[in-house]
DNA sequence: TCAATAGAGATTATTGATAATTGAGCGAGA
DNA sequence: TCTCGCTCAATTATCAATAATCTCTATTGA
């Protein structure tokens, strides 16, 4: 009943290591919010935190600073703690960003890719085709994360790869929040491959183009999923 | 000998609150990084820190890691914290980014812009001409900086904010390692002048445009200032 | 002379305890 | 009955002490 609530791995605090601890805690955490086991909304008392996985306030402490700055929880000064709650203006905000990181990165990519990337986006355009194939939503969204990555990543620029990644991870905790998967499989790829096209030939004001308002879509729509998702909250 | 480093106010740890200890301590030691006083490179140590602000290592922790995150210092976990030093692919990384969030920023901007902020960006503008006028360069630099802040906040986008703020917090770390202003003061108006004509005249699409590549130039050029900053430490 | 290494000193990581602050609940007075 | 102020329990903020780890130096052996 106490431990029994920790997600992840075995043993608490006692074999968690080489790294540090709150970097454990925070990952776990991260899961947690991430799984929807903790709700948005929800408050994160830090000693409770502190019993449940056998560490010290302190350590509790420096993993929610962690979260913090990557948007997943929201600290108020001698307030607590609480799950971050996204509403359809973050969304619009999130998408709007991912557009244009994502657009830095595609031109980026395609003016410094190498052999080796090639490959690498490449699988990963073919496992995105037979997602597709298999008509398997859940896999095309891991996918489609993992293919912008892989691009970030291309790109070289490590601010970039910072802050495309907290928007990513933003991304996911409303996914959660909402349930929400892709519906259109097949534009879903149509999408990708020009893109990946353009940047595999180093072709990168095509690649930019091609990358601006490439979320965009998906970013209305979801707002709009959100809107709807908190309307029946309300009814509930 | 002691109290004579503190940058800031009076007592160190005594009037300091209404609000959180560690926010002062992180401010106070962003000053002195961004002054100067604490160099590139320098290691910081907790305890150090903590003897000298009268707090504890918990508390100078927290405010390190708040400047982690601005990317003012860097964390080796068990190694210790040092002042962040910036080479020239750091400060390409730098422009490149805020470039393309100023862009969005722009849009946004005038896609939205009021009444009351017109009035606003109006007054920095008419402060950067003066400042032209008088040929004063740490006044343009301030203003420089001003007047995209000024957009970023018109856009009201919170996200783009704070990434936007994290980037000008670096840009002024190297300013500060290389001593750099502007050169060109009458090119730098007639460059920002467009920019603020078509957010005021809320032309979107313009303002994207005029505002994409607007602080390349000054970030090449600064780089290459870096480098032979840089060149000069080394034969030193 | 040089490389490996043991040990000392310094520094960070983690903890448990204490102080300060908040918000809720209760009761008195209008 | 409603509002204001007070007290108390809960929670965060801060501190001081201990444990774990790293770095540097000096010694040893080849």
């Amino acid at each position: 009943m106490d431990r029994n609530e920790i997600p992840r791995s075995s043993s608490p605090a006692a074999e968690l290591d080489r790294r540090n601890l709150d970097e454990d805690v925070a990952g776990a955490l991260r899961q947690g919010i991430l799984t929807g086991d903790l709700k948005p909304g929800e408050r994160l008392t830090e000693l409770d935190l502190a019993a449940r996985w056998r560490v010290s306030q302190g350590t509790i402490r420096a993993a929610l600073r962690t979260l913090q700055f990557e948007g997943l929880v929201e600290v108020r000064p001698r307030r607590g703690t609480f799950v971050t709650k996204l509403d359809e203006a973050d969304v619009i905000e999130i998408y709007s960003l991912r557009d244009t990181l994502e657009s830095l990165a595609s031109r980026h990519a395609a003016e410094r890719i190498t052999d080796k990337d090639r490959r690498t986006l490449e699988r990963v355009l073919r496992a995105m085709r037979s997602a597709v194939e298999a008509g398997n939503r859940k896999r095309m969204l891991e996918l489609d994360f993992e293919f912008h990555r892989t691009i970030v990543e291309i790109s070289g620029h490590k601010r970039l790869m910072e802050m495309w990644s907290r928007l990513a991870v933003q991304t996911r905790l409303f996914l959660t929040m909402t349930d929400q998967f892709h519906h259109d499989l097949d534009g879903l790829l149509s999408i990708h491959e020009p893109l990946a096209e353009a940047i595999l030939a180093g072709k990168a004001e095509k690649a930019f183009r091609l990358a601006s308002h490439h979320s965009q879509r998906d970013g209305t729509r979801l707002a709009a999923a959100l809107a709807n998702a908190e309307d029946k909250g309300q009814q509930a």
